[in-house]
DNA sequence: CTAGGGTTAG
């Protein structure tokens, strides 16, 4: 129904009441038909347009510009191709509707045959025409062409020197499209919003904050900050650079905020510091009147994943149900996420489930969230199950699969994912290279580690770090060094990490000397504040070789008296050697930051059992006791066949039970026969001898070597995991076996590797 | 009866 000052002037299908044959004439039908596309009425403009009796090319141009308005580029195209079988003839002005047809629905082979009818027409370069062609050839990712086509235009006005700079920062190329922008002023054009806008998006894409600035002052200069299109690419650039003070001020001097306003301010409130105030936003918006759409759910729902809480997820997730959008591709991967950094896989895996499309992201959001929860072998399964979908990994998918590998130690997992790699193409890549380099490191594989280090194309500083921290876990503090000088000469540069690494190796090593001059390096020549992990680090340097004079003055003169870091390196240095006077210090320091931490308790304890000193090791049983402290319980486990079987202490839940405690029976006899005597001392319970010997002998670590052995190939390394430190008298048993049944065992614990082989351990006992 | 911009998961 149409009304002009509130008379009813044309109500439509009384032309199609008619039968007497009124006839509509041709210039009324037309504006009708231009009136009602334009007012988004398309059924109404449709219905008059098929009730024409007679048709002109105006009237086939004004429903074709009412189905390219609401951006329906395939009805644009079924009416262009109904209308040449018509043989209706057609203007420049159709050209241009159904050039914009082709853009947003991406088909560039029509697109080019409209070329061609537009070169023939001779109206290829019209200043309209010209500016259609522009923006198809980069809406359908022909960049090039749509060069080609504006390099011809003698003249180009505002919208086309827009349209081409939009085009190519929406292709990927913001510093091109950042130069043509200048080129554009330099050529005398007077920039408008829309160029304004394009620029600052193609700064935000870049990165380039500064540029971003640069061009903020001058949109100041045209007064244009209050423009919708302009404010929300500004505030888009300042939250997504983290400077979301800016954005909040940009935001706040908006006049009229649309929909597009809000959900740019709500894409930059991640972090801990910030994502509730993301949360608040959202429900200032909805109280406001606005209806959110998908992006404001993506925007809310990674807020949300930055908070501790998963209930406030949880009711984004209500709203997300009320308003339709849980089928929404974008918004379930962004629920999948959400539930998954919240540590709540399986509402993830439901979540993933419902969804019908899922892409190469909705999988790697899904696959990265097992992954990160300590669950790789759910990752990899996942990651099968894509495979078999026909979809291919990117680099993203498989470094964090491999990432998943390395912190659970999965080490056929990780070797199934070696071979996707290679197969993929995804093993140049450095992300992925240097993932496999962790895995095989973190899984006890340092050989392996180096042999695919070795052989990669191109190493930047995370691959070099990645090898670096791997030697130096490994006790191999020589080769870690060596690295590090090599690195140099690539003339790659070190970072912060790479000192963590390189500093580990020289206390592993006793090189006190070495230890300073590269602390010395590291602030003097790379600018790198150190940060506590470096003093711990420095700490340990001089602790280990037992210069603990040089340790109380360090830590009194870089004012590390607060970090518990730095006293439990203390700590350990005083047991490697037998320090108890200091020992004492740090232990109480230790108490007293952090009155819960169970392993302080059982390192001064050791120390004093070390000296024989009994009756302090029962004070500090009974100090645990008043204070409430638990020991943390222990766990291992071993991979068999690419399942992973774990223990804990004295347990009876395995299938195989009976089996591998008669193999620990078996193996203690001869142990036995050469002297073995377990070191009770190592036992903090308050319980017999005879009760103390059965704790130890079956303390995790044992169960899965006693697994390890009857279930596994007898030539291949036993590799064992741990959550805690090894114990000490675990640390001889293991040493011996290797001795006994020349079988090499590889036991990671919370610090580090530990390679036992003849009798010896790589770490030379100073864990 | 014709053109340009701004929001999208790892």
């Amino acid at each position: 129904m149409l009304h002009v000052f509130g008379h009813r002037v044309w109500e439509p299908g009384s032309c199609r009441s008619n039968k007497s044959g009124f006839l509509l004439y041709l210039f009324v039908g037309s504006t009708l038909v231009d009136l009602y596309a334009k007012c988004g009425e398309i059924e109404l403009a449709d219905r008059v347009f098929f009730g024409m009796p007679d048709k002109n090319d105006v009237s086939w141009n004004a429903l074709l510009n009412g189905y390219a308005q609401r951006g329906d580029g395939e009805a644009v195209l079924k009416l262009f191709s109904w209308m040449t079988e018509c043989e209706m003839k057609f203007n420049k002005f159709t050209l241009s509707t159904v050039l914009n047809g082709c853009a947003n629905s991406g088909n560039l082979r029509e697109g080019k045959i409209l070329h061609s009818l537009a070169i023939r027409s001779g109206c290829e370069l019209d200043e309209f025409l010209g500016c259609s062609l522009v923006d198809m050839y980069s809406k359908c990712g022909a960049t090039y062409d749509a060069q080609i086509v504006f390099s011809r235009i003698t003249d180009p006005d505002i919208v086309t020197w827009s349209a081409m700079i939009a085009g190519l920062d929406q292709q990927g190329h913001s510093q091109e499209a950042a130069e043509l922008f200048h080129l554009m002023r330099d050529t005398g054009v007077k920039p408008n919003q829309f160029s304004l806008a394009t620029v600052v998006s193609a700064a935000t894409n870049m990165g380039d904050l500064c540029f971003g600035q640069s061009i903020h002052s001058c949109i100041h200069k045209y007064g244009l900050e209050s423009d919708n299109s302009v404010g929300n690419a500004l505030i888009m650039m300042y939250m997504k650079s983290g400077c979301v003070q800016d954005g909040i001020r940009v935001f706040e001097a908006m006049t009229d905020r649309d929909l597009v306003s809000w959900n740019a301010l709500l894409s930059g409130f991640l972090g801990l510091e910030t994502c509730d105030q993301g949360l608040r936003i959202f429900y200032q918006m909805l109280v406001e009147g606005f209806k959110p759409n998908m992006y404001t759910f993506v925007g809310v729902l990674r807020s949300c994943a930055s908070l501790l809480d998963v209930c406030f997820g949880k009711q984004v997730h209500a709203h997300i149900i009320k308003n339709s959008l849980d089928g929404n591709d974008f918004v379930g991967t962004a629920l999948i996420d959400m539930y998954a950094k919240s540590r709540c896989l399986e509402d993830a895996d439901v979540a993933f489930n419902r969804l019908t499309n899922r892409d190469l992201f909705t999988w790697t959001v899904i696959i990265t969230g097992f992954a990160q929860s300590d669950q790789a072998e759910k990752a990899v399964k996942y990651l099968g199950l894509m495979l078999r979908g026909g979809i291919k990994p990117n680099e993203f998918t498989l470094a964090s699969c491999l990432s998943g590998c390395s912190s659970v130690a999965a080490l056929g997992n990780g070797q199934q994912l070696h071979s996707v790699a290679i197969k993929s193409g995804h093993f140049g890549d450095v992300f992925v290279a240097s993932a496999l380099v962790d895995m095989y490191g973190k899984c006890g594989c340092i050989e392996d580690a180096e042999a695919i280090f070795k052989g990669l194309f191109s190493r930047d500083t995370v691959s070099w770090n990645t090898i670096i921290s791997g030697y130096s876990q490994h006790g191999q503090g020589k080769k870690a060094l060596e690295a590090f000088r090599l690195m140099l000469d690539e003339g790659i540069v070190p970072d912060e990490i790479t000192f963590i690494g390189v500093l580990a190796a020289c206390s592993y090593m006793g090189l006190v000397e070495e230890g300073k001059k590269l602390f010395n390096l590291m602030c003097k020549d790379y600018g790198i504040t150190p940060s506590i992990e470096h003093h711990a680090c420095m700490v340990d340097v001089l602790g280990r070789a037992g210069k603990f004079n040089e340790v109380d003055i360090y830590i009194e003169e870089m004012k590390l008296s607060p970090y518990s870091l730095i006293w439990e390196t203390v700590l350990g240095s005083c047991k490697l050697h037998g320090n108890v006077d200091f020992g004492k210090r740090a232990a109480e320091k230790l108490f007293e930051l952090e009155p819960k931490r169970d392993s302080s308790y059982i390192l001064l304890s050791n120390i004093f059992a070390a000296r024989g000193r009994w009756d302090d090791v029962r004070n500090i049983r009974a100090l645990m006791t008043t204070q409430g402290v638990k020991k943390e319980p222990g766990c291992s486990w071993v991979e068999v066949d690419g399942q992973i079987h774990v223990f804990t202490s004295q347990d009876g839940s395995h299938p195989k039970t009976r089996e591998i405690y008669a193999t620990l029976e078996e193996l203690g006899q001869k142990l036995a026969s050469i002297g073995y005597i377990p070191k009770t001392e190592n036992v903090l319970h308050n319980i017999g001898n005879k009760e103390k010997m059965e704790h130890l002998y079956y303390h995790s670590e044992r169960l899965a070597l006693a697994f390890a052995f009857i279930s596994t190939n007898p030539i291949k390394p036993i590799r064992i995991l741990k959550n805690l430190r090894i114990c000490g008298d675990c640390h001889d048993f293991m040493k011996l076996i290797t001795d006994l049944t020349n079988r090499e065992i590889v036991v990671r614990d919370i610090k580090r590797f530990h390679h036992f082989k003849r009798g010896t351990c790589s770490c030379q006992d100073h864990w």
